[in-house]
DNA sequence: GCGATTCCAGACTATATAGTCTAGAATTAA
DNA sequence: TTAATTCTAGACTATATAGTCTGGAATCGC
């Protein structure tokens, strides 16, 4: 007995996700972010709680909607290495303008104050998660004689974390093809042979 | 025939640039940065001008600073890798309040307003000063026979840039060394062999 | 129609903080 | 001593913006 929600909730958070990815948090003010997700003050904190509040939920939604497609990239590609090969290459052909927001995790973690346990909290848990994921793609290269049994797939798995992340700082910087395959090249290497000393 | 200035400005500058380095553009309140500097708020704006000003001398400063140091250590040390092995496991090695406040540079990427041209100007002009400290260094590593000849040493270079960013993006969120030890590991597996196909 | 709820528009408040300005003490050279 | 300058302390202004509140229209089930 009530008029109902006229706006899709999660569409409207997938808004409000693009605008504090392209601009960050602070950059984001209220007044954008009204106009981004398509309402009202009034329904944007009766729906989601205060801006911090909506943050949160705009960074756990891109964290399931990215991981989730990455895991399930990794699980279904045959080759591991065409795996990654794919998420690097792949970053590395997107257009300047996603090159220029970059990824709004990496961005919130150096954001963010060096006091905010929150999102320092969930950021940690974050890469926790994406290194199980390659983890578990890398032993599984192991197995299938992509990698050397002396490989760690803990240690590329975290090598790989720390390379995508480089490359999405410097994608942001300078939205430059060519430099990002040279790199994702010389990543893509440690495929060829043991990394023992 | 005039009281001549009591501080060193290179010194409060020094200091401002920790504050930033510390908490960042904005989280660095003027308060905080005329306490951190020990000077009054006249001061500081007679001699640096306004905040903005003072981050872009800060940024310089930093700049001049670890760029020097970096050169200086990669033209002295007769091994090349054992050069860039020193970056890396030193930087892994770093206390977890450096590694708290990471790199100012990068930080100062991943907050900046993507409209700012300024400062993307001066990230920009930086990330190729580094490039080409790295690729001389990795250029002379292929004459020592450290490198094939088949390695492209500005693509090595553009690599090192872009693990060194993410191993600083890591241990900004979590330091823990040995995790950060494993990716420089296997970054420097690099020097081992060609990287062709 | 009616009560309950959701919507929008916008007024309003509170707060933080960058930047300016004033006053007066301290320090120098002439 | 005096003029010029730098210093501190702090009042003051301007501005942005997060968050609250009000009013009234729209939409639902009953």
């Amino acid at each position: 007995m009530a008029r109902p929600k006229e706006f899709d909730p999660e569409r409207a958070l997938t808004e409000a996700m693009n605008l504090f990815w392209r601009l960050g948090y602070e950059n984001s003010s209220l007044e954008a972010l009204m106009k981004e997700m398509g309402i009202a003050k009034q329904s944007l904190y009766d729906t989601f709680g205060d801006k911090r509040a909506l943050y949160l939920k705009a960074m756990a939604h891109y964290r399931d909607q990215t991981n989730s497609r990455m895991q399930k990239m990794l699980n279904e590609i045959p080759s591991v290495r065409d795996g990654f090969a794919g998420l690097l290459y792949g970053l590395a052909a997107e257009t300047r303008q996603h090159h220029e927001r970059g990824c709004l995790l990496l961005s919130a973690n150096l954001q963010r104050d060096p006091k905010d346990a929150v999102v320092r909290d969930f950021l940690r848990d974050n890469q926790a998660r994406v290194e199980a994921i390659f983890c578990q793609a890398l032993a599984r290269a192991q197995k299938q004689k992509e990698l050397s049994p002396k490989d760690d797939p803990a240690a590329l798995a975290r090598f790989f974390v720390a390379t995508i992340q480089g490359m999405r700082a410097m994608a942001r910087l300078k939205s430059d093809r060519k430099a990002l395959e040279q790199i994702a090249r010389v990543a893509l290497s440690v495929f060829n042979l043991s990394t023992g000393a």
